[in-house]
DNA sequence: GATGAATGAGCTTTCATTCAT
DNA sequence: AATGAATGAAAGCTCATTCAT
């Protein structure tokens, strides 16, 4: 997997802020609310400074530019993310676990949205900066797809030979599924927030239209 | 239907601009390309007006100021965008015309993409904007959605009484319905452009997912 | 009497804008009450042309600059309020025909109390801007010292006369007493204004602190 | 005695530039200068910047506003300013010090005096606004009216007792008074400025006429 | 003569970044 | 390491003035 530009500088700066002081700790958690409130080029350093208690000048000493610290802000998010590749995903959604594709994908979903009850601020961090940012988003999203593919290819198989999965090229079904799983996560977090929803309901339906769609048999 | 501040905002504006100068054309233009480049926030009225060919006070005189000029740009887009209310898309696409419910969104997918293949500037502008600014998603979504109904929700139950769509509350069954287009539209133009598209195996890929999802029956 | 740089402007001015249209008459009305409102400097001419109901282009063909229509608004008042010039004046408070120099002082206080009430916008425009303008205040001084020197030089000596003025030069003389009713009509019409007055009680205290000081014989 | 948001604002200011460096003291002293040459309004932050050798953005990082840079201009003069309230003036000018009130006058007229030499721009600066911001004079007037009358009330009351002042009420005495004195100072400060006076003279000259005006007994 | 669209210099203000302490 | 005063480029916006119609 070739590294590309900015993948660099993620990781290169994930390692940096690995020993992660008190301040800076303080630091990411102020500009990770202040970017999800109001985004990226509407939060000043000056605010994000305050908020965090530290002078402005310890900002820039432990980050370099802004832009930097957004990064810093999007990528430990991210390694948790982009997530198949995060044991945790793959110990606790194990596809030869399930005996349906409905019971996966309904795991799946439920793993996702107990993740981002936990980080809706930098979800909604991220998916702002992705929309904006060309070059973060080219560099991402086939790095994403490849990881996807890795560990769902599998999976998809699996439910194939179980007879449960149309026989569609496997990037295509790949593509039907996670769109469907990211637009209902954008529209539940991102896009109309502060609704409340009932999980059971919500996945329910989202797992069979993923599997049946809206159509009668 | 109680009109909003901002759209009422929007549709004054839109009056106003109603005898658009040669010069005001070129500002518009000019500031969609800019915006959907690189966002509103990251393009500056000086490089608008030096795109467009005119003083910076020009641009000032006409629309007052930066955040009335993307107004300008986006209402425009939405008036023919909230489009099921245009007398096109009803004629276009009537389902009554449609003996299938797959016809039929293969139809309105059709329509919506021939429509975006002209406007892609605007929606990506339009969409990024949407992201980063509550008042006018939440002004504009509830419009949307009646608007959204008040033309569907007759299609519906036109294509439930032919037997074509699963018994499911219509609400639930437009936002699936719209959520995946929308989805499928934001892909394409706005995260994944530059991307060729094979608009008759796509369009039917995603029919058959709306109508039969990816399992097997 | 020697022409002044200013002075020479303001007479040609007030020559050049003799054949005053009706238009004229509207741009000088709306910019008398707007520069009185809010002062010069923070009136624009596009609020002027809007309050006169002309185009701008039409303020500047009749008066070429801003600070050309500020001396249009003022000269015409100058004219007839450095007013001893005026034959008016001259008729109505001729001190020859009074007795006591307290009756003398109460006409000509009750005489520009009448003409201010008349004319409180452009008071307060003129005494607003000779503060802030050093070049017409220089010019203008001068002008007035000589001009009621002319005049009641001659009053003064006439009730010095009547033995009814202590002997003082008279250019002192002259100073204590329009500073006295200078400084009243300024608190009165500029620094307090909205306050009810009553004329014969104000008048007289003015008249009594004039001749007779505070002090207790 | 209550106060008011100017009069607050005013003092939170001067707290909270106390501790003035030596930048914030070179940028008052040139703010004072220009806007005492010529004005406020005609006076850019940049020529403040350039004169007081420091960079535009340090100005609005110690002052925020150019308005707030004025209040920091104007309060601490006007501390001093509305002086009787100053226990220097109290002590220095004590009426019962005095065995009459020509005594009295002129000492205060001199403590003026000697006040205004050093302080002449920032008292242009001062009463030029005074004439422009209706807001602040009708802030400030009524507290200094009362504060003035805290003060002098005392004054006048002893030198009735005394027998030396007329049988006229208070508020009236203390109108005539005050006028007169800021009357001359006004003209000898700020409408005629440049000139040489000799102090002994016109304090004798004003005191003689607030005490005796102008008529002969 | 009258218009008002167009101009562009100049305004106040913001803010990421630097650096002496 | 940490600070925060200082910077200055660039932002959005205003407005007196011009000029083609």
């Amino acid at each position: 997997m070739p590294p590309s530009n900015i993948l660099d500088a993620i990781i290169a700066q994930s390692k940096l802020s690995k020993k992660e002081t008190a301040k800076q700790q303080k630091i990411v958690e102020a500009a990770i609310a202040l970017f999800a409130e109001r985004g990226y080029a509407n939060t000043s350093t000056s605010e994000i400074a305050k908020k965090s208690g530290v002078a402005e000048g310890t900002l820039f000493r432990h980050y370099g530019t802004k832009e930097n610290l957004l990064l810093s802000v999007i990528v430990p998010f991210l390694k948790e993310s982009i997530p198949f590749l995060a044991k945790e995903v793959f110990t606790d959604v194990n596809p030869r676990n399930y005996k349906s594709f409905e019971l996966f994908i309904g795991a799946l979903l439920r793993n996702r949205i107990a993740f981002l009850n936990e980080n809706q601020d930098i979800f909604r961090v991220v998916l702002k900066e992705l929309l904006y940012r060309d070059e973060l988003r080219n560099e991402l999203f086939p790095h994403l797809q490849s990881q996807l593919f890795f560990f769902l290819n599998d999976a998809l198989e699996w439910f194939k030979e179980l007879g449960q999965l149309k026989d569609l090229p496997n990037p295509v079904l790949l593509r039907l599924i996670m769109t469907s799983v990211a637009s209902y996560l954008a529209v539940r977090y991102v896009l109309s927030p502060n609704r409340e929803a009932d999980d059971d309901a919500e996945v329910k339906t989202m797992v069979d239209f993923i599997t049946g769609g809206v159509g009668k048999d």
